[in-house]
DNA sequence: CCACTTTTCTTGAACGAGTCAAGACTTGGG
DNA sequence: CCCAAGTCTTGACTCGTTCAAGAAAAGTGG
């Protein structure tokens, strides 16, 4: 079950990163990787779907550690809960909606590093570049309220 | 006030924008302008400092209405509280220390309206492109922890 | 395979920025 | 000056997230 080939090995991957292997943590990595965006509240639901017993405090801690270690990445758009994301370390975006909070990836135009180098960085030491497009999406630029 | 010529007239600036000239919505929009990047909770102190006894409420509600109205901007960099600032309309950007959470102005190298095509949007309508560089500030990077 | 040490998980309580609601007060127009 | 609409005060409350203590599990060396 835990074994499938044609989805990442979730175990390898914590291995990889010297992470101890545990039930929760990789419920919790295949729920993120399942639901892209899904916010904290879905992701406790989508673990429990895989492990019944996890308490939200386990996700909760599963996805920090996950998080440090590089194998998820969070986003906080303003005004919206915390989401995760299994896609990590491409400097992908994120179009955020307005109206209904859905979220989608996007690649810079530029194609790579865009704006890293800020005119004035006032002495500050940059390492990532974070974008979020606010807009509507097909949804709901379409029926307007 | 103080012969200062450059200080700008809040009262007008809330008739501009239709809005009603109250003595909360002037005393928060001279603290955030006196304070750029302030949190809510310095707002407010800055706030009864020059109005003794607003509601933190009156200031929530205000900040809002600001808000709206485009007198001021809200930041919410993850991690961090809501914070505001007077500088609006300029497509600037922001560089926010991981370490001590201080936030500087930047403008961006490209100069102006940075990768606001996103290369593919799925069909949203864009209609604003927020920056946020992460890394340390200068006091933070000398001073490793 | 077992005992041991360390890390992680469970349970349950707590926290705090922000919001809601009802009634009193101001503002600005007439 | 008066009034209706819009704002502010007070105080309670929500809810995502964090804290804390003890129980359980993971990995290590014997």
């Amino acid at each position: 079950m835990l074994g499938d080939m044609t989805a990442p090995d979730f175990q390898q991957q914590l291995r990889d990163v010297a992470l101890r292997v545990t039930r929760p943590r990789l419920a919790v990595l295949e729920a993120v990787h399942a639901s892209p965006h899904a916010d904290t509240e879905s992701l406790i639901a989508a673990a429990r779907a895989l492990l019944p017993d996890v308490s939200h405090q386990a996700v909760y801690d599963s996805l920090h550690t996950l998080t440090q270690a590089g194998l998820v990445r969070s986003i906080k758009p303003a005004g919206s809960v915390a989401r995760y994301e299994t896609r990590t370390g491409d400097n992908h975006h994120h179009v955020v909606c307005r109206s209904c909070g859905d979220i989608a990836d996007v690649d810079c135009a530029v194609g790579h590093v865009p704006c890293l180098t800020a005119s004035d960085s006032h002495g500050f030491v940059i390492d990532e570049a974070e974008v979020i497009y606010w807009g509507l999406c097909p949804d709901c630029s379409s029926r307007p309220l």
